[in-house]
DNA sequence: TAAAATAGGACTGAATTGGTACACATTAGC
DNA sequence: GCTAATGTGTACCAATTCAGTCCTATTTTA
């Protein structure tokens, strides 16, 4: 509940390493050696990154990882998808495409606002903020978020099916 | 990752219904019907709730579960933590007690700070706010979070094993 | 061409989750 | 008291997710 998964965990204590010496390559061994994890969970992690386009990759020889941008333009939400996958707003279309619970629907789960919130604040909390002594308010404005998710909920219901 | 689990999802629907009549009583029967869940997997998150306090319940013949108090006083902290268990703050005692990652441990890990964050904002949101259609500023304080966090950590350091 | 490195995917064991089942305890009403 | 209705506790199961590993490309440097 509400929790980070260990890769993402890992993630952030690697790219933390990164962001120290920025415009630096490190291989996969390397950071395997400075984090203390093992280098298949590493490489693991700096693979999903790469694919998050959070790293970028030099292959062969010589080659490793170094971030893409700016760890100040690198948010804890990027971080977040790219470890974990996308995040499933509206998981009440995978199980029950019927939707036999309707009144469930109905409720439009406050959950997901609040979610949506959480997303929201995380999204403006950068990978230099994590690095850095925390000197940062979060500002979580639920307002905000339903608008936003009232626009997400309107697109799915004229694009998508029941409920 | 930040997800909210279907149960507590089920018992935020259960506990709205109960809060839109305060004072009645509702037998696990009742609110399965109205909410459309599997009057098991109601039963079990009634149970939960009750077992967290937020609940209290009626045996026998007639009886049946109401809030325990008004819905302004409970909190989604609460609902998460009677439905979700308790909130692990510090998993690095778990696994490894030497704690070859020593690394990790000295990042000590922000997602804790903002996980700590996250939680104090959902103290402060309350049953009734989730219930209503929402007009309600959530703040997350990550500097009052950080002190929080380093009390939690000293006691931790000064009670406790290694690292 | 050999060595060093990343890329991709498959696999496994463990943990978690959602849901079920059943035996038991308690109470109301006849 | 008996019985039916209802909550309690525990154990269980299937499905999913998670963390971690391994193997086999592919790319690049020297």
């Amino acid at each position: 509940m509400l929790k980070i998964s260990k890769l993402t965990d890992y993630g952030t204590l690697v790219l933390g390493t990164m962001a120290a010496s920025p415009g630096t390559q490190f291989s996969a061994s390397e950071l395997s050696q400075t984090s203390g994890l093992a280098i298949t969970t590493v490489s693991k992690i700096l693979k999903l990154l790469t694919r998050g386009e959070i790293l970028v990759s030099q292959r062969g020889a010589h080659g490793g990882y170094q971030l893409a941008r700016d760890s100040k333009t690198i948010s804890a939400l990027e971080i977040i998808r790219a470890l974990e996958g996308p995040i499933a707003l509206t998981e009440c279309s995978t199980d029950h495409n019927d939707c036999e619970i309707a009144a469930a629907c109905k409720m439009q789960s406050k959950w997901k606002i609040i979610n949506l919130a959480i997303r929201r604040a995380l999204s403006e909390l950068s990978l230099a903020d994590l690095s850095k002594p925390v000197q940062h308010n979060m500002n979580i404005d639920l307002n905000a978020a339903l608008a936003e998710f009232d626009t997400t909920q309107n697109f799915i219901e004229n694009n998508n099916e029941s409920h």
